[in-house]
DNA sequence: ATGCCATCAGTTTGATGA
């Protein structure tokens, strides 16, 4: 099963590169951050056509995710996290799909740091991982994947000096994500390919995709019990190439039949 | 230190992003 993240950065905006990079790569399920639209005009008839049946919790402008399937029913199992309200932020969606929970994540950015934007981060930060810790305790295959704007170690950032003071490098970020990983989750790309360079994010701005003057901020952590499942992962690297592409590329693991 | 570019709404500039 593949399964594949991609922060679209609008998802009407993104439709036609969208439609295009599921029809090419054909992904299994894909979780899809910064829809930036309410629910009323999720384009629900433009990705059944291409073979996907749709979740999604929206909200105008900003934030929305949602979680698509070509494979089976997707069975709702939590919008937004526990104690944090959701009422004007659509960060969290989590739906049981083909034998699998996956919980998607569009965690917030958090600059300026410091400010009231910084503390709401490590405040949802710290709900995420209470919320994490009680999917490990079912004991049920979990996979968590989104965009969760912190990039881990040095190696994630192209230029790490320049980044330290920013909320999604800053130390105590950085050991807010272990404190989440530490719990037994393991971060898929970097099991598969410990010392590579690779980004997901690439800003609009001075050519940067060009440059490869990246990001990896976008993530799939998974459960235990799905480690030895772990088949392949890899980013799209051509998508985010083509016109009115989105600042991220799709990001995806391969997941082994049982 | 800032802008660099791009999304959205909706009328045109402002909030946001990373």
């Amino acid at each position: 099963m593949k399964i594949a993240t991609y922060n679209v950065n609008g998802v009407n905006g993104r439709l036609p590169v969208l439609l295009r990079w599921l029809q090419e790569e054909r992904p299994d399920v894909v979780c899809l951050q910064e829809l930036k639209s309410p629910d009323d005009r999720f384009p629900s008839e433009a990705i059944r056509a291409v073979g996907y049946e749709a979740l999604w919790h929206g909200q105008s402008r900003w934030n929305g995710i949602a979680i698509l399937t070509r494979v089976g029913e997707i069975h709702e199992t939590r919008r937004g996290l526990p104690g944090i309200s959701d009422d004007n932020q659509s960060r969290y969606l989590e739906a049981a799909v083909n034998g699998v929970l996956i919980g998607t994540i569009y965690l917030p950015n958090g600059n300026p740091r410091p400010g009231p934007k910084f503390e709401y981060k490590m405040r949802w930060f710290e709900k995420l991982t209470e919320h994490a810790r009680s999917l490990l305790d079912t004991g049920l295959p979990v996979v968590l994947t989104g965009d969760f704007n912190v990039m881990p170690t040095k190696l994630d950032v192209y230029k790490p000096e320049r980044w330290v003071d920013d909320a999604l490098f800053a130390p105590e970020v950085r050991e807010a994500w272990f404190r989440l990983v530490d719990q037994g989750w393991t971060d898929a790309i970097r099991m598969l390919h410990p010392d590579e360079t690779i980004y997901t994010f690439w800003k609009y701005l001075r050519n940067a995709f060009a440059r490869n003057a990246g990001l990896r901020i976008d993530h799939f952590l998974l459960d235990p019990s799905l480690v030895g499942r772990l088949a392949g992962a890899g980013v799209d690297l051509q998508v985010r190439a083509w016109e009115k592409t989105s600042d991220h590329a799709p990001v995806w693991i391969e997941l082994s039949d049982i």
